[in-house]
DNA sequence: CTGCGGCCTTGATTCACATCAAGGTGATCC
DNA sequence: GGATCACCTTGATGTGAATCAAGGCCGCAG
C-alpha cells in the first residue's frame, strides 16, 4: 500500500493463516516489544499464552472506553490511537501506537478500560490475557520487571506530553510530534526522514492540543522553513537539526 | 499547625523515633496505600522491606531528575510536588502527593528518576526499596496485582490531566483542581470542604498550564461567584455543586 | 518600630491560537 | 463524465490567557 512499509509489515493486508502463527521468538518486533533477554523456552511459555487474531480494519475498535478489561494488546503491524471522550462529547486522543508498541494497560487500575482504542489503517494485534501475564510474570523475575518497565514508561511518556501542552507553542507542539514518530520509525528499522502519517490532521491537532486549522498553518511555516516537505500524509524530513531546534526540547 | 491535620498525621512535625516503628498493619492510611486485602503476615511481610527514614523537611528534595532508581516512596504525612525541568530551565509540575498516595514510579522505566520531587511541607514518607518489592511480588499474587494497579491508575490520572490541559479553560482547570483535593481529602476522612492548599500559587498554575495571574483572577472569580471562599491558602468551598458545574467534568 | 523579600492580587495591553468563512484536492460512486 | 464527501489549506476576525506593570499583605530580621 506504501513503500514505507517493510514486508512483514504489509502482511496484515493481505492476511493469511499462515501469518497469524508467527510466534514472538521470531517476530521481527521482539527487540521492540520485548527488549529483555528472555531465555528462549520462556518466550515460548509468552508465546503460548498469546492470541493473534484476524486483522482490525481501519476504523475497528480494538477496545471502548467502559469495556471490561481482560488483555493488553501490543501492535504488529498498523496504527491506532487511543483516545478518550469527554462528558461533553469532545474526544481526546491520548497516544498513537505503532508496530511493536504495547496498548491498553491504562485499564489495569480498575478493570475497566479508560480509554477506546481504534485502528488508523488496517492493523495486527496480538492479545496478551492479563491474568495470564500476571501468573506468567510471578515465575519469571525478568518478565515482571519488563512490564513494570512498560507501564512507568507510559507513565513517563504522558509525562512529557503533559509538559508538552503545557508549555510548548503550537509549532514545538508539532515539530516535537514529527521527531517522536521519526524516533520510533528508526527503531523499527524505517526511515527516520521519510514516512507517512497514519493519522489525520484532526488526530494531530487533537492529540496536541490544537484545531486542524493550526496544525495546517504549522506545516505550511514549516515547509516554508525548508524543514520537511509535506504531500497531504507524505512527510519528508529535509532539516533534522532544524526541527529539533524548533522542537526546542533535548531530544 | 493547622487544625485540619489529623492527630497521626500532624506528628510528623514534631517526630519522634516511636512514629517511625509504625507498622503497614496499624498505619491509619493503609487503607489508601494498601486497598487491597493482604492477608496479616503478608502484610508483615511487607512492612519489612519498607524503611521509615526522618521526615523530609520542607523544600528537601526525596530524588532528584536524574538520580538512580532504588525505590518508590508512599508519603505518611505532608505533601509532596513532583516535577520535571524543562531544557530551556522552565519547571514542570507533574503532580502532588498527599498522604496514602505513592510516588516515584515513573523512575522503574530506565533505573532513573524521570521527575524530581520535594516537601511543600515537613512530610514523613515510606521508603519501598523496588528491588524487594520485586521479589516480594513475585511471592504475593495480590501485591503484585496492586502495583499493576497502582501504575496503571497513575496513567489515568495522567491522560486525566492531559485532557484538562488540552481542552479545558482557566477556570475549568482550577475548579478541577479544587475538587481533586477535596476529593482525597474526604478519602483520608478530612473535611472536603474545608483545607489549606499546600502549594503556592505559582505551583498551581505550573501544574494547571496557567501563570500566576490567571490562577489568582480565577479565585476571585470563584468568590464572587460564591463558589468558594479564599483566604490565602485557607480555602472553603461553598458551594460544590456549582464548582462541579464550572469544572464542566463528569466528577 | 522599620525595612525587606516572598507571595498574592488587580489592571492595562498584547498576542498566539481559536473561530468563522471560503475554497481546493482527491477518492469514490453513480 | 459529474456529484458527493472527507479532508486539507488559507485568510479575516475574535478572544482568553500571557505579559507587563504596579501595589498590597505578611512574616521576619535588624
Amino acid at each position: 500500500m506504501t513503500i514505507h512499509l517493510s514486508q512483514s509489515e504489509s502482511q496484515a493486508q493481505k492476511p493469511c493463516n499462515h501469518d497469524y502463527q508467527a510466534n514472538c521468538g521470531n517476530c521481527r518486533l521482539n527487540s521492540i516489544c520485548l527488549p529483555l533477554a528472555l531465555e528462549s523456552d520462556d518466550v515460548q511459555q509468552l508465546d503460548d499464552i498469546i492470541q493473534r487474531s484476524k486483522p482490525l480494519q481501519k476504523n475497528q475498535h480494538l477496545y471502548r472506553e467502559g469495556d471490561e478489561f481482560q488483555s493488553v494488546f501490543a501492535v504488529r503491524s498498523g496504527t491506532l490511537k487511543a483516545y478518550k471522550t469527554t462528558d461533553d462529547g469532545r474526544e481526546q486522543v491520548t497516544g498513537f501506537y505503532f508496530p511493536g508498541e504495547i496498548l491498553g494497560m491504562d485499564g489495569i487500575s480498575n478493570n475497566t478500560h479508560a480509554s477506546s482504542a481504534k485502528a488508523l489503517e488496517t492493523a495486527a494485534i496480538c492479545e496478551i490475557p492479563f491474568t495470564s501475564l500476571e501468573k506468567l510474570s510471578a515465575l519469571m523475575p525478568n518478565l515482571q520487571r519488563h512490564f513494570f518497565q512498560l507501564m512507568s514508561h507510559e507513565i513517563t511518556e504522558d509525562q512529557q506530553l503533559i509538559t508538552l501542552l503545557s508549555k510548548n507553542s503550537a509549532d514545538e507542539r508539532v515539530a516535537a510530534l514529527m521527531l517522536s514518530i521519526s524516533t520510533r520509525n528508526a527503531r523499527r528499522k524505517l526511515s527516520p526522514t521519510q514516512f507517512r502519517l497514519p493519522m489525520s490532521r484532526v488526530d494531530i491537532g487533537n492529540y496536541l492540543g490544537l484545531t486542524v486549522e493550526t496544525v495546517s498553518r504549522v506545516f505550511s511555516r514549516m515547509q516554508k522553513l525548508e524543514l520537511l516537505r509535506v504531500d497531504n500524509k507524505e512527510i519528508e524530513i529535509l532539516d533534522p537539526q532544524g526541527l529539533r531546534k524548533m522542537a526546542n526540547l533535548g531530544n
